[in-house]
DNA sequence: ACAGTAAATGAATGATCATTCATTTACTTG
DNA sequence: CAAGTAAATGAATGATCATTCATTTACTGT
């Protein structure tokens, strides 16, 4: 076997399962202390380690932090260009897939929206926060307005702007998320989901339906 | 006069207005170097006060936190009274009111946005937070709700459902006041007003046009 | 098995910051 | 104006916390 085996539990691991680990136990605290409660010692005992080891793998508790965010707008990036990217679906079906994945368990998960609420919050005294995302915002932007304006094309809806649409879109997804974050009682997933479907049913009635 | 005249500029004032100097210095703070970056220091040197002020006025930094939300809170929330118990107002025009309202110079301040948004990512670690805003939240919605209601009646909506169009609208106006917070030089709040006047033309075409 | 290297530990350090309170300053009243 | 009261000050205190680094532990190759 090639794969290491220890007696230890705290046995040495690649660097890179570290990290991710580190920025796992970031998330799960900044969930529950909120981003200005968490300390270092929440995050090394919440992931099961020694106080020291963050600056092992990351320079600093700042690096650690912009490096959660990055996780975070990682994943939800390379999700959604997979759906963008995939050649097997139509433009209407490629639309209908991105809304169930922004509403899908994994990018509902509470516990990650506290951390892109946390790091929102902080924008405007931490450019660099926002540094991390403005540039896959607008490359998201664009992929969608894109599926939108062949939607237009295909269904001939003369009066849609796509551009205004993938604007609406996005705010009432930022907001919907927002309400999940917020009143968990309140909406679910799947009604926040239908929500937007809504929204999508004025602008495209013959594609989708309220 | 009546009036307490002094030679000081650091004259005693009225036990309110020396809360509402702090506040104000509060939300310039959280604005400019975050929640979690905002020291007392700040505050009282943003308010060219002493640094034992807040604990003479407020009985801890977190009691002048929580009263600059419930400051901001109310103040969002009586605008919108306002317009709602308006009796000299159509149901059309209160909605039209309550969107520009939404879409103020006032509301869309982003030293303001930037406060809402730093508490809201603390909500989830920080029930006091949600706690003051639970019950106007609640309040608005039926508002909102039955003024859309009565739209419908009005105009013969029969598909309309006044709760969904709530719950979008309220989505979006949260998800553009992300946007103008996050990115200014994206959206005006112009702009963001017609994204809503859009999405309520789809619901009551003969009231509202985009 | 042993030396060498890499990873991990956590006590100690020093910086930051909220809070306290003895003192000062301003205002009021008789 | 003088004595009394209320408001404001800011140096000192103590708690919290990120960071450091000497030491320990685990792994690797010979």
């Amino acid at each position: 076997m090639a794969v290491s085996q220890s007696s230890n539990l705290r046995q040495s691991m690649s660097a890179q399962a570290r990290r991710d680990q580190l920025i796992l136990a970031t998330i799960k605290c900044i969930a529950t202390k909120g981003l200005s409660g968490t300390t270092m010692a929440d995050i090394t005992t919440e992931a099961g380690l020694s106080l020291g080891i963050v600056n092992l793998h990351f320079k600093s508790k700042e690096k650690l932090l912009i490096d959660t965010l990055r996780y975070i707008s990682d994943e939800y990036t390379n999700g959604l260009d997979k759906i963008f990217n995939d050649r097997s679906k139509t433009a209407k079906e490629k639309i209908i897939a991105w809304v169930s994945y922004d509403f899908s368990r994994k990018i509902t998960d509470r516990n990650k929206l506290a951390v892109w609420f946390a790091f929102w919050g902080e924008t405007k005294s931490r450019p660099t926060y926002l540094a991390i995302c403005a540039n896959y915002i607008q490359e998201l932007a664009d992929n969608l307005t894109q599926l939108f304006s062949q939607l237009k094309e295909e269904g001939g809806y003369e009066q849609v702007n796509p551009t205004l649409v993938c604007t609406c879109y996005t705010a009432m997804a930022d907001g919907l998320w927002l309400d999940l974050l917020v009143t968990p009682k309140g909406l679910t997933p799947t009604q926040a989901r239908g929500v937007t479907m809504h929204y999508l049913a004025t602008q495209f009635p013959d594609h989708f339906t309220a």
